[in-house]
This record gives structure tokens, C-alpha cells and sequence, in this order.
DNA sequence: GCGACAG
DNA sequence: ATCTTGTCGC
């Protein structure tokens, strides 16, 4: 016998479905041509991040205040039902996310105002990046920061921090290439839902850190990595197991 | 056929 | 994401 193995997203007629089904959900992104969502002090800004080992899965949701700081990073422990695919990564992390999102809600001060990813918001072949899929399953606004692009872009930003150049996917502009530090490699962020291109490269540039990633981000990260090997930080609260959360339009697609 | 390809 | 050692630079 062999350990429970992730469904296979290879096959072409389960990615079909699925990408059927981005469409179909990014019909209902609704991302403003300016302004959109604006941090206002005690905003409570929630930055997520996983790591994987065969099906299971760490996941992090980082809760900073805005205008204060850092409150706590929660982690909890999920099965992967998916595996990964380029452009469907999606259907393999949201429920994971909204998992663990489920979990935190009663324990917050206050409900969540952003929702900040690793992974794309609608700089996404079908403009259904994870940072969408978050947004638009919790209805709250969203943001992508991806490490690496899903389209090259011809231009780049100058080196200093803060510079930053548009991002486009087909001759449509969805996004920014952001100089996060000096000297670095750029980071690549779009809106995912509820607020404009600027905005999301403002609310990004705009948040704490002096590394590639944002410092909640960065704490996300660190969370799942330590998690992972089963440590923890002080500054960390495990909420244990926590089964992924799949919208309807889901179960009937994933067994 | 070959290279690309969020995490 | 994960598999992995040393090493160059601020």
C-alpha cells in the first residue's frame, strides 16, 4: 500500500474543468481602476503562507496591525487534496487558507480587512490567481506577492527601493514589478480582489521590512518552515488540525 | 519536439 | 514547494 497520494492535476480533462472554472469565477473579481481598499489605523492585515511535505501541509496566517504591528501568527496542519500545477495553484492552497482563516475569525479583536498571498492576484493566465480565490471566497480584499512572475515582463524597475514598473499579461496592465529593496530581485504584485493595481503595490511597498519580503510576509513564511520541523516560536500559536474548506464549486470537482 | 512553468 | 554545500558580499 501506498501513502494517500494528492489527485493528479495532469490530466487534461481535470485541468480543463478547472480552468473553465477560474473563468468563471474571475467574472466576479471586482478590481476598481483606482483606490479600491485603503489600510486605516488598527486594520488588522493578515499575510499567508504554506509549506508542504508529501499531503500535509503547514499553514500561516500572519496578523499585523496596521499603524502598530505585529500581533501573533497563527499555524494549523491541513492534507493537501491537490497537487500542484503551474496556473492552478489556486484550487491546491485556497481551501488551505481558508481553512486556517475560519480558525482565526473568533479569535481576532476585529474581522480581517486584507488578505496579502505568495502567489499571484489577477496577474494570472486567467486572471484567477490565489490571491483572487482567497479574496473572493472570503469577499474580502486581497493582494498577490509572488516571487516569481507568470509573464515576463519586457521592462524592469530601478534598482532602488520603491521603484516600480507595470506588470502586464497580454498588452493588459494587472499588476507591478516592485523593487521591495535595494539591489534585489524584484517582487511581483496584483491586486486579487476589492482594490486597484496602485493600491496593491502602495499597500505592499507601504508595510514593514527591509528584506525582498515584507516582514509579514517574511514571519509567515518563517512560521510554516518552523512549524514544519515542529518548533515553535513565542510568537506563534498552533491551532492544531484543521480540515481545507472547499466551496461548492469545488466539491464537485475534486473528489 | 523543446522550453516555460506562482507554490 | 522540495532535494542540498559551500561561498561571495554587505
Amino acid at each position: 500500500m501506498h501513502s494517500e497520494m494528492e489527485i493528479g492535476i495532469s490530466n487534461p480533462a481535470v485541468r480543463q474543468r478547472l480552468a473553465r472554472l477560474q473563468r468563471r469565477l474571475a467574472e466576479r473579481v471586482r478590481i476598481p481602476s483606482s483606490d479600491g481598499y485603503g489600510p486605516e489605523p488598527g486594520d488588522l492585515l493578515v499575510c499567508m503562507d504554506a509549506q508542504y511535505s508529501g499531503n500535509k501541509a503547514w499553514v500561516t496566517a500572519d496578523v499585523h496591525e496596521h499603524g502598530r504591528g505585529h500581533l501573533c501568527t497563527y499555524v494549523c496542519r491541513s492534507e493537501v487534496h491537490l497537487g500542484y500545477a503551474s496556473g492552478f495553484l489556486c484550487f491546491r492552497e485556497g481551501p488551505l487558507l481558508a481553512a486556517l482563516l475560519e480558525g482565526i475569525r473568533e479569535i481576532l479583536p476585529r474581522q480581517v480587512a486584507l488578505l496579502v498571498t505568495d502567489g499571484h492576484g489577477i496577474a494570472h493566465p486567467r486572471r484567477m490567481g490565489l490571491a483572487s480565490w482567497i479574496g473572493l471566497t472570503t469577499g474580502l480584499p486581497s493582494v498577490g506577492c509572488a516571487k516569481s512572475p507568470l509573464f515576463r515582463s519586457a521592462t524592469t524597475p530601478d534598482p532602488a527601493r520603491g521603484s516600480l514598473v507595470p506588470l502586464k499579461a497580454d498588452g493588459r496592465v494587472v499588476g507591478s514589478v516592485v523593487r521591495t529593496r535595494t539591489g534585489v530581485k524584484p517582487v511581483y504584485v496584483s491586486p486579487g480582489h476589492l482594490l486597484s493595481i496602485a493600491s496593491a503595490a502602495g499597500i505592499v511597498l507601504g508595510l514593514p521590512g527591509n528584506y525582498r519580503l515584507p516582514d509579514p510576509l517574511r514571519r509567515a513564511d518563517m512560521a510554516a518552515r518552523f512549524a514544519q520541523r515542529g518548533e515553535m516560536a513565542p510568537w506563534m500559536e498552533d491551532l492544531g488540525e484543521l480540515p481545507p474548506v472547499l466551496p461548492e464549486s469545488l466539491q464537485n470537482l475534486i473528489p
